[in-house]
DNA sequence: AATGAATGAGCCTTCATTCAT
DNA sequence: AATGAATGAAGGCTCATTCAT
């Protein structure tokens, strides 16, 4: 199997995942996208649920390595925390594959579904272990730090809902101002 | 039409719109939830999309009452803060439906689509308000209140995703929390 | 059975039946067209195609009289055959219900199918009459008369078809360029 | 995809057009006349109207190309009207498709309806050439050709419907009278 | 590694017709 | 005479998947 038309195939079904859906993208489209025929695909995933596995696999790994990096640096726990909204916005509006995350993981049974949803858990774990930092650094006020992770990640993934690349924030600006939102509800006074 | 069967076909519609989302919801399953063959459905309803329509804006419809209904009380900007953020929480958990709203709204097309993102652009602009009113009260310290809002309802509208009914807080207790976290983001310091 | 929404009835199918073709037309439209639910339109009839059968019978019969009030009268062979022409020109473009009598009658059956395919044959009798006779009076050169009234029947049917109303010619013109043609392609030398 | 089958289709669609027409062919129909699953049809279609219009476009083309010749032979008008006459009711009556593409037309949308139109233009404007060359050369007499050619078209198209195998006259028989009258009805005296 | 051909399951929708009221 | 409610049958179409080549 050559791994550059692999490394194809998960690019094109990443962004078309994000683009219309899992539903609503076929094996026709994607198969098109990377000048191929629809029954060659087998020849590179067992079925299209394991595609989209594939597809929020990566996506959730990187996400998981990346704040794993923050979360093991040298930062105090509040920079940490801004460090992570900052990250997390940045990584959901500049590659694609974020959508799919949140939105499609019905769609996964058995294994697949548990391997993701442990593999997300892992990510919420994370952002949980600076909220417990910051509280003990005595930084942070966070009586439920399970559920605070949850408010937070909320807020945070609705932003592709709204973002518009030719609105009135860029990137950065957003990221900044979750940040001290963020920031705001958590520190202790 | 038999009112009764209209009423019954919108709760079944909008439970199961929710639980598999629109496109993986067929009409057989909600025909078949009623006890109605497939092609009766047509009684009711001109066409799936016109179904998904009608959940939606009966939906956004009581939040939109709802939430007037707390912004034109008389209780102080803070409080009213607090209660839209209770009751938003109460009514996504108690009752199903919130979440087609929010994510199957691309469903939807020409006028149904835009009423409907009129509609929602209603609740946003409520919740806005609230935000403005503190602001100019003195009592909240919002530098942009339409970025405000989308943080508050990318929190909220989260909250059915990991939500059990058999969990550590029940519904009122999470309403109070998340209260807090935002009246903590915003008040004036 | 009020005769006079019967009558209502078999107008407005007609109409319908002739613009868009029975297939096409739905009883749901008829329905609708006269002012009454679809499944009213079962007091009249005992069925769509009953309907079909009505509305052509009265046509077929409508063509029937008047062609044989022609043959009937006392002008001289070639006089009566242009004004068969003329007048089946002319019904053809004014009178609603004749399209539907050249292209619908695939879908009658039975009986009904029968009886209509013998009142189309009284007409086509009734014209080969006028050959026949005019044969007889030496005025007419026609070798086969039934081949010779399918060839002039095919002509003028097909009439309808190009026809416009804002077109370059008007009725009167087509009908009597027609007859013209007929009566050259026919007559003794 | 399979050159044969294609083919086969072509022709079975054809004549099941012809035998019921567009609407009252089912899809199922066709797909089991050539062997295969209905929704096997679509490797080779990309809907019913692409089959009509890919079945009218053939049929048109032969009608078209065979006129042309005719046309462009070096015989004189007359000569060539009658050749054009007894070509047409041959065609027509030794292989299906020709109804088809005269009743069916109005099931065609867009550029599939704008080319078959353009294409039946073509055969019009080819006999209506020959009518024009025949009133240059002082043999036909023919005040307007473009309506003529309509007279002489619909006694024509008409011959499929009364035609049968084992009537009196044979197809050549057909053609010749069709042809004599068609002669009478134009030439010069 | 690739694909042409095919398909089973399923989807939304249309519609003539029935029937109890 | 009328109809609200319902439906069986059918239709065009989509799509993930299989398989022989």
């Amino acid at each position: 199997m050559s791994q550059e038309k692999m490394e194809q195939l998960l690019e094109h079904a990443t962004r078309l995942f994000q683009e219309r859906g899992f539903r609503a993208t076929s094996l026709e489209e994607i198969a098109e996208a990377i000048g191929i025929q629809k029954p060659s695909l087998y020849h590179y995933i067992a079925s299209k649920e394991e595609l989209l596995f594939l597809v929020m696999s990566r996506t959730i790994a990187d996400y998981n390595a990346k704040l794993r990096a923050i979360v093991e640096s040298d930062r105090s726990p509040v920079a940490k925390l801004e460090q992570a909204v900052r990250q997390h916005i940045t990584l959901q509006l500049e590659q694609p594959g974020t959508v799919t995350l949140f939105r499609d993981t019905p769609y996964l049974t058995g294994d697949r579904k548990e391997a993701i949803r442990r593999d997300l858990k892992v990510y919420r774990d994370l952002l949980q272990t600076i909220l417990r930092e910051g509280v003990e650094a005595g930084e942070l006020d966070v009586p439920d730090p399970a559920v605070t992770t949850l408010f937070i990640l909320g807020a945070l993934n609705f932003v592709h809902r709204w973002y518009r690349r030719d609105g009135r924030k860029t990137i950065p600006e957003i990221a900044g101002y979750y940040a001290d939102l963020v920031r705001r509800a958590l520190v202790r006074r």
